[in-house]
DNA sequence: ATGGTAGATACTCTA
């Protein structure tokens, strides 16, 4: 079973990308963030011919997560038990071939010390909750997507430049390690050694020319699923079409 | 060098 996790940065604007990638890389599940469009737009029908179904939450230009699966979707969550309607669209939970999937699209955070920066770190923590309270560390339970933070030095492609900054200070990444602290593991790292590879490019200042990257983008496991975690790529071939998304998809492939 | 580009919306905000 191969699970992805893709942010395609406007579902609408990406569609013909991420079928094209679909039909090319034959993903069982794949996670989508910034879908930036509200639910009656979703290209739902598309993506059925091209043998998805989906479940999503959106609303009107900003976030937006969503759900694709060749197999039935189970026990959907839209977003955090108690949001309202107000709430930002960055969370969907659900439950495919009996693996549980929470989907994140991690909040940016701005710029440190902004109200954004703890709105980031205070949605981190409301994410650990959520697992504390809905999910079993000792099942097979999935959290992937766009987490807004690197983790390690080989994550980043500067990491004495970003020191302190956003995207890898250490309030970042202590409130992601505290999710990461239910019991998950890095499939990417576990099965790739001390590799520096990267998901997120800055469409600004030739990034992407010059690999300056981020992997900011996971697929997190707990240990039952890490034993059976077979393989787990970036694929960075989307990242080199026209008018990409600056996010590249992370496959993995489980013995499932 | 505090820029650069892309997307959605409506002439700016977010990333």
């Amino acid at each position: 079973m191969k699970i992805a996790t893709w942010n395609v940065n406007s579902i609408n604007v990406r569609i013909p990308q991420l079928v094209e990638w679909l039909l090319a890389a034959g993903p069982d599940v794949v996670c989508v963030q910034e879908t930036k469009t509200i639910d009656e737009n979703f290209p739902e029908i598309v993506l059925a011919e091209a043998g998805y179904q989906a479940a999503f939450t959106g609303q009107k230009s900003y976030n937006g997560v969503a759900i694709l699966s060749k197999f039935p979707i189970e026990d959907v969550q839209l977003g955090f038990p108690g949001d309202d309607d107000e709430a930002q669209k960055r969370m969907i939970g659900a439950t495919v071939n009996g693996i549980r999937i929470v989907n994140t699209y991690v909040p940016n955070g701005s710029e440190l010390g902004s109200d954004k920066f703890k709105f980031k770190l205070d949605w981190l923590h409301r994410l650990r909750s959520y697992f504390d309270e809905t999910c079993d560390p000792n099942g097979d339970v999935l959290l992937c997507g766009d987490f807004n933070v690197g983790m390690e030095a080989e994550d980043v492609w500067n990491p004495a430049g970003y020191e302190g900054k956003l995207h890898f200070s250490k309030p970042e990444r202590a409130a992601m390690h505290y999710v990461k602290q239910f019991g998950l593991t890095d499939v990417f790292r576990d099965l790739n050694g001390n590799v520096s590879e990267f998901s997120w490019w800055d469409y600004r200042a030739g990034a992407w020319q010059k690999n300056h990257g981020l992997r900011i983008d996971y697929i997190w496991v707990t240990p039952t699923l890490a034993e059976k975690a077979k393989s787990c790529v970036i694929d960075k071939s989307p990242r080199y079409l026209d008018l990409p998304s600056d996010h590249a998809p992370v496959i993995a492939e489980f013995t499932i």
